[in-house]
DNA sequence: TAATCGCAGATTGTTGACAATCTACAACCC
DNA sequence: GGGTTGTAGATTGTCAACAATCTGCGATTA
C-alpha cells in the first residue's frame, strides 16, 4: 500500500509531465490502482471496498473514489449493492464457464486472422514466447508461467491490430482471471503446464504454416481444453476442503431477507 | 425530455415499489436515462453533455451525473477530455469496421449454439419476427425495419441461454447503432431491406435443420454483409454532400494544439 | 489590419458536510 | 433461553460550495 505517486515524477520531461497532467484525473489514477490491487491479488473477491478508507489510503476525497466505482462496476470488476457499499466481484462457476465459451470464440477469429496477416517478425516473438514459457515450465520456476500464458494470448490478440477484438478480449480475461484467482495457485500445478505449451506450440506452428481453419481450431480447442482443466482443478480445490467453511460467506443472517426482496424486484 | 420519473408510480404494487428504491440509486437513473437518449437519438455523436445542465434537467445535483458518466464512459458510449467535459462518442469508420468483424465471430457462435440447442416454441417465435420484418418490408412502414432487426438479433442471442454472451453482443451493437445513426435513415433504404430478411430466413432455416455449421455459417455471413450494406450507405451519403462541410467538427480552433499535446502524451 | 494578450463568464474537478440507511449489540419481553 | 425491539456507531447517497481550468471576446499593439 501507499505505492500512489502522490509527488510528481520531475525525472520526466516537462511536456510528458503536463500532457499527464492533461490526461489524468484523479478518478483515473483511483481506478487504475483499484484495478491493479484486484488483478494483482491484492484485493479478492467477496473483499469489501470502503470508501471513506480506501479515498483516505490513496489522499483524495470520496468523489474520485465513487466515480472510480462506477467505472470498475461496468467493466465487472466490482458490484454494487445499494447503501452497502461495493465488492470485488466473485464469478460463479456458471459465468466463467458462459465466459470461457466466449473467449473461445474470439480466439479461433484470432488464429484465422493471424494465419493469414502474420509477418515473419510477429512469427520470431512468438517463438521466443514459447521459448521462454519452456524454460519456465522444466524449470523449477512455475509461478511465471501463469503471466507470460496471459502475456503469449495477449500478445496473439495483439497482432490481429483489431483493437475492438483486442479490449472485447481483456474485458473477458480479467474477469477469468478473478474467478481463476483461488483455485489457481494450487491447481495448474497439478502437470497441465506441459501440456498447455504443447496446445501453444501447436497454435503457432498452424499460424506459421498460413493454415486458417487449422489454426483457428487449434485456439478454440486451446481455450476450451483451459476450461477443462479449470474444472478440474476447480474440483480438486472443491473437495478438499469438504464443506467450504472457509472465507467471506456473502450471504448470512438478515441478509436472505434482502437477497430475496432484490429477486422479487425483477 | 423531463419524461423522467419525478412523481413514483404509487400505483405499483408496494411491494415492487420498495424493491426498486432499494436497488435504484439516482446514478442508476441518470445512467438509464442518459443511455436512453443516446440510443433513441436525442443525442448525437460528438454533442457535449453539460453537467450541471443535465443535473438541472433531471433534478439532481451533479455527483449523480458525473459518476453515470463514468459508467457511459466505460461502456463506451460517451468520451470524456478532462477539464473540457464528455461527448456522445462519435465512432470513426475504422472501429465500426474491426466491431463488425468481433461481431460476426459472436454470431457464429450464437448460430452454432442455436442449431444444437433451439426449442420448437423458439424456433416458432423467431418465424413471427420474420413475419412481422417481412410485413415491415412489403408495407409502407419500412421505418419499422430496423427495430424490429435488433429485436430479431438481440433475440437470438438471448435464446443461447449464455448470459455473457448476450453482455458482449450488446456492448457491440449499442457502438455500431451510434455509428450507424446517421447514415441509417437514408441509407438503409436504397433496398436492402428484403436481401436482408431473406438472410434471416436462411439463418432460422439453418438452424431449425439443426445444421450448425451451416447455421454458424449463415450469421457469419449476414453481418458481413450488413457490414457492407453500410458501407455503401456510408459512401452514398459521403458523395451525396461533397464536403462534410455539416454538423459538429470536433477539431478546430486551439484544439489543435491539444490534441498534438495529448498524442505525445503516449 | 492582423495577431497577441488578458480578462470575465462558464464549466469541470475536487472537496467537505449533511441526510439516509445499514450493522451490530444491548435491553427487553415472552 | 430464544427472539424481538431499539439505539449508537459506521457507512453510503446526495448535495452545495470552492478551486482550477477552459472559452470567447474585447483591448492593445506592432
Amino acid at each position: 500500500m501507499s505505492t500512489m505517486p502522490s509527488a510528481s515524477p520531475i525525472g520526466a520531461s516537462p511536456s510528458s509531465t503536463i500532457a499527464l497532467l492533461q490526461s489524468q484525473s484523479l478518478t483515473t489514477l483511483v481506478r487504475r490502482e483499484l484495478e491493479r490491487m484486484i488483478l494483482e491479488g491484492e484485493l479478492s473477491p467477496g473483499d469489501k471496498l470502503n470508501e471513506a478508507a480506501l479515498a483516505a489510503q490513496l489522499s483524495v476525497s470520496r468523489g474520485p473514489v465513487r466515480e472510480a466505482f462506477r467505472a470498475l462496476q461496468e467493466s465487472g470488476l466490482v458490484q454494487t449493492e445499494k447503501n452497502r457499499g461495493v465488492f470485488v466481484r466473485e464469478i460463479p462457476m456458471q459465468e466463467a464457464d458462459e465466459t470461457y465459451a466466449v473467449r473461445a470464440a474470439l480466439e479461433q477469429l484470432v488464429g484465422q486472422m493471424l494465419a493469414v496477416s502474420i509477418s515473419p517478425a510477429q512469427i520470431k516473438e512468438l517463438r521466443q514466447m514459447l521459448e521462454r514459457m519452456e524454460r519456465a515450465v522444466s524449470g523449477r520456476s512455475p509461478d511465471n508461467y501463469h503471466p507470460l500464458n496471459l502475456q503469449f494470448h495477449d500478445l496473439l490478440v495483439q497482432f490481429t491490430g483489431n483493437d475492438k477484438l483486442l479490449a472485447t478480449y481483456r474485458r473477458l480475461v480479467n474477469e477469468l482471471n478473478l474467478y481463476r484467482r483461488d483455485t489457481l495457485a494450487q491447481g495448474s500445478k497439478v502437470g497441465g503446464l506441459t501440456v498447455s505449451n504443447g496446445e501453444h506450440r501447436r497454435i503457432v506452428q498452424a499460424i506459421a504454416s498460413g493454415n486458417a481453419e487449422e489454426a483457428g481450431r487449434s485456439m478454440y480447442e486451446h481455450v476450451m481444453a483451459s476450461r477443462a482443466r479449470m474444472h478440474k482443478a476447480k474440483g480438486v480445490a472443491e473437495t478438499a476442503l469438504p464443506d467450504r467453511e472457509k472465507g467471506h460467506d456473502p450471504v448470512k443472517g438478515q441478509d436472505k431477507r434482502r437477497v430475496a426482496m432484490r429477486e422479487a424486484a425483477l
